[in-house]
DNA sequence: GAGGGGCATTTAACGGCGTTAAGGAACGGG
DNA sequence: CCCGTTCCTTAACGCCGTTAAATGCCCCTC
């Protein structure tokens, strides 16, 4: 009926509807109905679900690698701190674009190479600075999984894709009703009851402070000759 | 049948039948039939299969606070620094008794407040040491998603619950072929295939690194007043 | 001891899921 | 023009979470 299918397109297509239905809506009979095509269809492309998820997680990251390039494109004088700081927040800008998408993220594997330049890029601007590479690879999955974990966190307060700025109070998931649990915690839990809104309240305060958390602890923490 | 169904009879096989057959695995069909029991039988006591994962998650985080109460437990004179390192790696030893602990957990809603109470220790604790109450919450929180980020990616490269230190090598994940993935990378980005066994290779390693990294951030990134 | 009422569970069914098997249409090269 | 490959449809399987209704069971009252 349409035009004839290929991965880039079901790959599109699903990383659309995503956003509208959700991954738990995400069925192939859904994605096959939005191509104009019967769910089987789809398995001449891919062999199974869990291949069309790598696959748009490998498609979340590539479109990262367009918006925000990373490494040392900012200028030949950056440092690996900003570009550490840059590439975490093009990571949860990226994955926030998409419903569920830190989920996705986590839960999947990359089915091409296309990380490793990038990787590669980082990891030798930090050994340029002086990292033994084990201690700048750790150094560098220290911040990408706390930002992963804290991105799902976001993901389930705020469900609708879309960037912090742009987010409305009320999209806020109504089970995560922070005067409530302050009411319900202020009495006995004083403290716990009030750093609710300050984990929950800002994320973008959130990550930033994680951020700087990470930073200043590879300067302290990790050990490197001076260049 | 059997006994009489409850609750936490319920909430205890399905834990048990977790490590068996995954999150995947984990359908209500299949807990029902370990209790000898039909399947909607389990909407007498919870209202959907979500709930009953918040109440499994619950009781994970139930265990954990009686397996390692951490705060100022251990003794009078324990650091903060004591006190989160221990209390970040009792909730990886606990996500790791359980299949998909991590993703269990990460999804779902606490269904009590058991968890307020230890949080509150632990932020009297460090608010004592001088930091602000939001400044203490969002590094608590720092260290919290980075511990269950790197869960998550534990869990899917060993799949098997239990203590690291009682896996065998053989229990990886096949898809994560450590020696396969260098090779393959080898000649176009050395640095990048060398990381691959500093991050998926030793997650004990990685773990207590991120930990040094976000504590000593906490020390040298969070301002407090000196005590 | 009989009867009643609520609690706990069963039986039956619904629509939807991922996936497989088999057949058929479209298409390009000899 | 025909054949083989490529791509998609139709039909079906077994499983899922969930709901509605009927049924057994236990305890309290008379």
């Amino acid at each position: 009926m349409a035009t004839r299918l290929d991965r880039t397109l079901v790959v599109d297509t699903a990383l659309r509807l995503l956003n509208d239905v959700g991954l738990d809506g995400l069925t192939l009979r859904r994605i096959a109905k939005e191509l104009n095509v019967q769910a089987p269809a789809l398995y001449w492309h891919f062999k199974n679900k869990q291949e069309l998820l790598d696959e748009m997680a490998t498609e979340m990251f590539r479109r990262m690698r367009a918006e925000f390039p990373g490494g040392r494109a900012g200028g030949r004088g950056s440092s690996w701190q900003e570009s550490l700081t840059a590439s975490c927040r093009g990571l949860r800008r990226t994955l926030l674009r998409y419903r569920d998408g830190g989920k996705v993220f986590s839960g999947t594997r990359m089915t091409d190479d296309s990380y490793a330049g990038p990787m590669d890029d980082f990891l030798r601007e930090l050994t340029d600075a002086g990292f033994a590479l084990g201690d700048a690879a750790r150094a560098w999955w220290t911040a990408y999984n706390f930002t992963i974990g804290l991105v799902i966190e976001e993901q389930s307060v705020f469900p609708e894709p879309g960037a912090p700025e742009d987010r409305a109070p009320e999209a806020r998931d109504p089970a995560y009703d922070l005067a409530d649990r302050e009411r319900r915690l202020a009495d006995r839990y004083p403290l716990a009851a009030l750093a609710g809104r300050e984990m929950f309240g800002d994320f973008d305060h959130s990550f930033e402070t994680g951020l700087r958390i990470v930073v200043a602890g590879i300067e302290a923490a990790v050990p490197r000759v001076t260049p």
